[in-house]
Order: structure tokens, then C-alpha cells, then sequence
DNA sequence: AATTATAGTTGACTTTGACAACTAATATCG
DNA sequence: CGATATTAGTTGTCAAAGTCAACTATAATT
């Protein structure tokens, strides 16, 4: 058993905790008491579903069938649910009446409402944050990816960040030492004072909110573009993120009216090297270099547009 | 309502719905049946506060005064908790009888190894994601955190986090523009280029693996040091960050030998003022600048060591 | 001293939930 | 094909969980 998982295992605990403590001050009963917490979470089953058997709430709700076929009765005389007829007479499939949508969507403005009043303290970023951390624990606990991953273009904080990754990954990848992050950071400064839209653009690669992966495309002189700085997060590799990257940035410098587009990495970094070579790149030169604190081969490529 | 929180709701929502399904596979019921899923609750608070009053337990855990009075009689009956007496003859302290702690000690080891077991798939690093998305979330969604922060000098990467923050936060509240952050990057990465170790330091408030704050001293010149970049996250503030960070530049900058300590803020920054007032720095001139996309007060601030 | 408030208890009651026995329909298998 | 098993859902019964109001004993307030 590893440490992270020992200090993973009470921060899980105190976590559920306060947190269904929160989650019951939001949901302490619906439409002013004409259904429990059971019977809301029933309705909502069969509105996600219909139709659907009560055999398959039942297992997802983990109800007793008994109780819930009670329950069922009870919203079906409220008149939120029908009960249908399946091919097999045994089933009866349910779903929700056109009064049941109706006061479900009454019911459920009011929970939302209350946890956007909830949320209103935390501001912009503070949301922002809630919605990374709880993608990546869903991600980790449920194992469901429910987000795409998507290009977009760059925000403030987004080189600052992509920065701090370069920095830990390259170091812990390849033990290159703190020239390396000053110079990116040179570059991303350089890049955002001198920024021309139209002619330059930088591409973050997104997934729930966190950073799959990243890429930029600088204005070398008026005829030549360079890609910069490409990199995909170890977890997103395999995804296609590198080469969706690199083919945004081709065709970004095509449209801005480039004649070639050139790039410069290390023979070390043999992915990378594919992507490229699979976009069309050549390798034009390659020289033998230092600055990262140990030799390295790095490589000039170019594509003509 | 921003379109932060808009989007933070159905995450929080989704959220809820899968991890209580989650966490109720996790307590079905306690020591074989023997306490109930609230008995076991309201011994663990006890546990945790001991000695309690039931008016306290009922309060946190949203119980009704006679329902809890009942479950506390079987907690004795079963002589897991006793009774005592206050200063005030109508309270009746609680607390674990040591036969309750051995027998909270069998039942924790259960649903802690359940709940190892159920982490174990996550393997080092995504238990360490998972700690870490808790932790944010718990922050964010309770304010409190079961961690201490503490200072500790600069590492790879923190830099260009603490740019993120920074373009992110500036923005956010004052409405400053892309120039912010391309002058902080040149300014990381000048410092980093040219750090002088001994001359020159960064510190990172720091709280469960989150930046909260942080700060950095730079060399102006043989007698100058120039403190830069103060920043405490909101969600830091109060708690002494700040203080604590300008005093050990204050510190750093006697103890590595200069004569004064420099630096530059803006009007607006209202904390971050009252902070160098009490620590001793006094406005030496103040200037109006339109750096950053609006007219800003500007002021410089000086301490004789 | 009278009034009000607080900590906790008890009795009466409703709701929630679990379990097993049941009906009616369908599936399976010799 | 018919006996048997299985499945979808219902109903009876009961215990546990939870609510509400009335209650005692003590302390605080006016």
C-alpha cells in the first residue's frame, strides 16, 4: 500500500462527511414536503430514463423493490409518473406525465437556485476551481471521463500554468535544470508583450477543465511561422492531442498567410518527433546543444505551406 | 451570475449523486449490525469532541434533541460512551468509555480498509490527484482545511503557478489586462536567469499541496533588496500569509546584508498596504501609471533594516 | 420573586425501509 | 409439450428511523 493512498483514505472520509452534511442542508425536502428525498430521487431516476422498468431504478437506487413499488404507486396517484405497457405484460414502464415534468422542473429550480446561492460566494475563479477539483475526484472515483477533450484557444493563466508543468515534467522527465524554465518563461513573456492576433496563437488542449496539453505559434518573420513549445500531458497521451495540436497550428499559419512554418526540438523527445513527421515536417538540421545542463541533439524542422 | 457558477452546478450535482451512491456502499452498517448508521455517526462526533454535549452533536449533525437522546442511551446502554457532569447540572458531558475506543478502533479499521481497497486501482499518483481535488474542493466548499499552511522556499514550477494565479486573480478583481501578465513573466523569468542564491529568494505559502501565497526578494542593488509579487489567495486571507511572508523577506534581506528593503504597489491593494505599514515599511513616493490598462495610483515603499 | 430560557427526557406518533410471501407472466429444459 | 424455474412487480407485516410536543430540572434574566 502506498503513502498517497494512506493520506488519500482520511481525506476521502473527512471529505464525504462534510460534504453530505452540505448536500443535506440542500436537499432537506421537495415541493414543501409533497415528496421525500427517496420519492424526488425516484422521479428524477425515471425522467434520466423513461421509459424504464422499476427493476432497473430499483438496482441503480439500490431500493428494495417492495418499497419501491410503493413509491411508484405514490407518484403515479400524485400524477408525476404513468405507467406504460411493455411487449412483456409483466413490465410496466414508466415514465414521467406532462404535470410530472412540469413540477419537476419546478422542483428542481428551486435546488438549483439554492446551490447557486451556495456557489455565489466562491466568484468566478473560486468556481471555476470547484469545477476542476470535483472533475478530476469524479474522474478518479467514478471512472468516467464524462467530459471531451477540446482545443481552445489561450486565457490569462494559461502560460503561467503551461510553464509549471513544462518545468516539473521536463525536469522529472528528462533532469533538465532551471535554465529550461526561465526560458520558457522569456518566451511566454516574449510571446504575450509582442502578441499579434491574427498572425500568432496559442492553443491550450482541455478536459474538465484541466490541461491536456498546449502549443504556439509565433511570427518568425513575415513569410515564416514557428510552432513552440508543444506538449501533452503524460495521463492524455495517446488521445491525439499532440497531432490535434499540431495540425491546428498548421493550418493556423496557412490561413495567416505563412509560407512555411519551422519548429526546433530534441531528438530525446521521439513522440513529438513522430507527430511531426506524420504532419509533414522535415527535419532541416540538427546541432549539438547544452543549455539544459547536458548534451543534447536538437533538430530544426520545417513545413512548406 | 457569472458563467463560472452556471457551470458549477450541474458538476456539483452530478457529483453529489455519484459519490453518495459511492460512499453508501461504503457504511452499510456498522460492526455487523450492532449500531446503526446514525448511532455510529454520533459516536464518532463524540469521539472527535469529547468531552460534548448532545446540544452540540444535535447542531452538527442536524438531529432532532429527542431522537439524539435516545441514541445516546443506547450508545450507554452498550457502554461504548458515558455520562458525566458539568459545572451546569442540566448538561451531561459526553465521552468515549475506553471499551467505546477499542470498539470505534474495530469498527474504523472496517470501512478503512473498505475504503483502501476501493483506492487501491488509483495507484500513487492518482491517489495523490485525488488528495489534492479533495482538499480544493473541501476548501473551496467548506472554507476549512484540516492542513497547516507553512512557508518553504521556491521549487520548479511554482513560478509559473504563481503567474497563473496572478493574471488570473488581477484580472478578475481589478480589471487589469494582458500587459500584467507578460511584465510578471519577465520578471520570473529575469529572476530566475539571474538568481543569486543567498542574495535572492522566493517563498511559498503553501497549505495541503495548494499555493496559498507567496512572494520574492530580489537584488537591486549591493545595499537594496527589492521585495516583489506579494500575493495571498482570498481564500488565505486572515490567517497571517501575508504578514508572514514580508517578514521573512524583511528577514532574509538583514540577515543576507543589505541596508533596505524597496517595493512597489498600487492604492488599491488596501491589505496588502496594511501589511507593510505594520511591518514597518513607509511610503517613500507615489505615481499615477496606466500600465496595465487603467490609471492606477502607484506607490514605492522603503524599510531601513 | 417571577419569568424566560436551556439541556435533556419521555410518550405518542408517522415515515421509512426491509423481508418474505404472493400473483402473473415469461423462459427454460427434459 | 408440460413441468419447473425465473422474472416483474405487488402486498402484508414488522422493525427501525425519525418527528413533534409535552415534560422535568436547572440556570439566566428582569
Amino acid at each position: 500500500m502506498t503513502v498517497a493512498i494512506q493520506e488519500a483514505v482520511p481525506a476521502i472520509r473527512a471529505f464525504n462527511r462534510q460534504f453530505s452534511q452540505l448536500m443535506g442542508l440542500l436537499e432537506p425536502r421537495y415541493m414543501g414536503g409533497e415528496l421525500s428525498l427517496i420519492e424526488a430521487r425516484v422521479a428524477y431516476e425515471i425522467r434520466e430514463r423513461q421509459p424504464v422498468l422499476a427493476r432497473d431504478i430499483a438496482k441503480v437506487l439500490n431500493l428494495d423493490p417492495g418499497y419501491l413499488s410503493r413509491t411508484v404507486a405514490k407518484l403515479e396517484k400524485h400524477g408525476w409518473i404513468e405507467r406504460g405497457r411493455g411487449e412483456d405484460a409483466r413490465e410496466r414502464p414508466l415514465s414521467l406525465t406532462l404535470n410530472g415534468e412540469q413540477r419537476y422542473q419546478d422542483l428542481d429550480a428551486v435546488t438549483l437556485a439554492e446551490t447557486k446561492k451556495l456557489l455565489a460566494p466562491l466568484g468566478e475563479d473560486g468556481a471555476n476551481r470547484l469545477t476542476n477539483a470535483l472533475s478530476e475526484a469524479s474522474d478518479l472515483l467514478f471512472g468516467n471521463n464524462q467530459f471531451e477533450w477540446f482545443l481552445r484557444e489561450f486565457r490569462p493563466g494559461d502560460l503561467g500554468h503551461f510553464c509549471a508543468r513544462q518545468a516539473i515534467l521536463y525536469r522529472e522527465h528528462w533532469g533538465w535544470g532551471d535554465k529550461l524554465e526561465a526560458l520558457m518563461m522569456e518566451i511566454c513573456a516574449t510571446y504575450l508583450r509582442h502578441f499579434k492576433p491574427g498572425k500568432e496563437q496559442c492553443w491550450i488542449a482541455e478536459r474538465g477543465g484541466r490541461m491536456l496539453g498546449s502549443v504556439f505559434v509565433a511570427s518568425e518573420d513575415h513569410e515564416t511561422a514557428r510552432l513552440r513549445m508543444l506538449y501533452v500531458e503524460p495521463e492524455a497521451r495517446g488521445l491525439g492531442v499532440g497531432s490535434a495540436l499540431v495540425r491546428q497550428c498548421t493550418e493556423f499559419a496557412r490561413d495567416a498567410g505563412y509560407k512555411r512554418i519551422v519548429l526546433w526540438t530534441h531528438r530525446v523527445l521521439g513522440s513529438a518527433r513522430k507527430i511531426y513527421a506524420a504532419e509533414g515536417y522535415k527535419v532541416t538540421s540538427t546541432e549539438v546543444q547544452t543549455e539544459f545542463g547536458k548534451e543534447e541533439i536538437s533538430e530544426h524542422w520545417l513545413l512548406e505551406l
